[in-house]
DNA sequence: CCTATTAATCGTAATATTGCAATGTACTAA
DNA sequence: TTAGTACATTGCAATATTACGATTAATAGG
């Protein structure tokens, strides 16, 4: 099938489902620590920072900013994409949320 | 394609988005939290639990004890699954690094 | 206007993921 | 031994993802 059941899920998992999909691929993830470490951006220096080809950073690219990661505007010829703090902020509680459920609970039976 | 390009990122990329992709499901985020609030588990529960087919289940919880996230022992006819402690603790370390970068710079291009 | 530059979009091939019916395996109980 | 229970594996159909060449759209500079 290819398509998962999101209707017997509650919308907390899906969430957190779509952010995670969406960190998990090396080129994404790459593009946000680029963006965070050089704290504004434009799409030519992914290209050659990341060695894939313009359509496929562009296409990541949209999938970022689709879940709301980061934002971009025009300037020129050229476009400056940067991270989305205040979305970034809120996905970061919802998935600490999820990681730091406790640990240390008395689980032995394994 | 539908092949990443593993070799052109570093292995700590790869491992975020390696991790990233098993929480990119709403079964296994939804398995993972009710392994959590059970503190103990056998495969049949959660059948029942979420809803999808046992061979799906089955699938699912092959991929998060691939990665290690969990563990399982055959007791009797059913198999005890549960959190490994250890490495979902190294795996939320790795994580944190990634989501928590700083956010409070002066992007303002955008 | 014409041309170069930059990035988005389209189309498509290769591969991966999801879900389940059918089947297999391993153990338990009678 | 036989039957039942619990879970894993196999095989497959439907769909999604990844990557990129070709093209398009938008802007800047002459």
């Amino acid at each position: 099938m290819g398509l998962a059941k999101t209707e017997m899920f509650t919308d907390e998992q899906n969430k957190i489902a779509l952010f995670a999909k969406v960190f998990g691929h090396p080129a994404r993830v790459s593009i946000l620590q680029h963006l965070f470490k050089i704290d504004s951006c434009v799409c030519g220096d992914l290209v050659s920072e990341i060695g894939l080809a313009q359509p496929t950073i562009s296409q990541h690219l949209k999938e970022l900013k689709h879940l709301g990661l980061i934002k971009g505007n025009v300037e020129g010829t050229s476009v400056c994409y940067c991270i989305d703090k205040e979305n970034w902020t809120a996905m970061k509680a919802l998935m600490n949320q999820f990681l730091n459920q406790d640990v240390s609970l008395n689980n032995d039976c394994c």
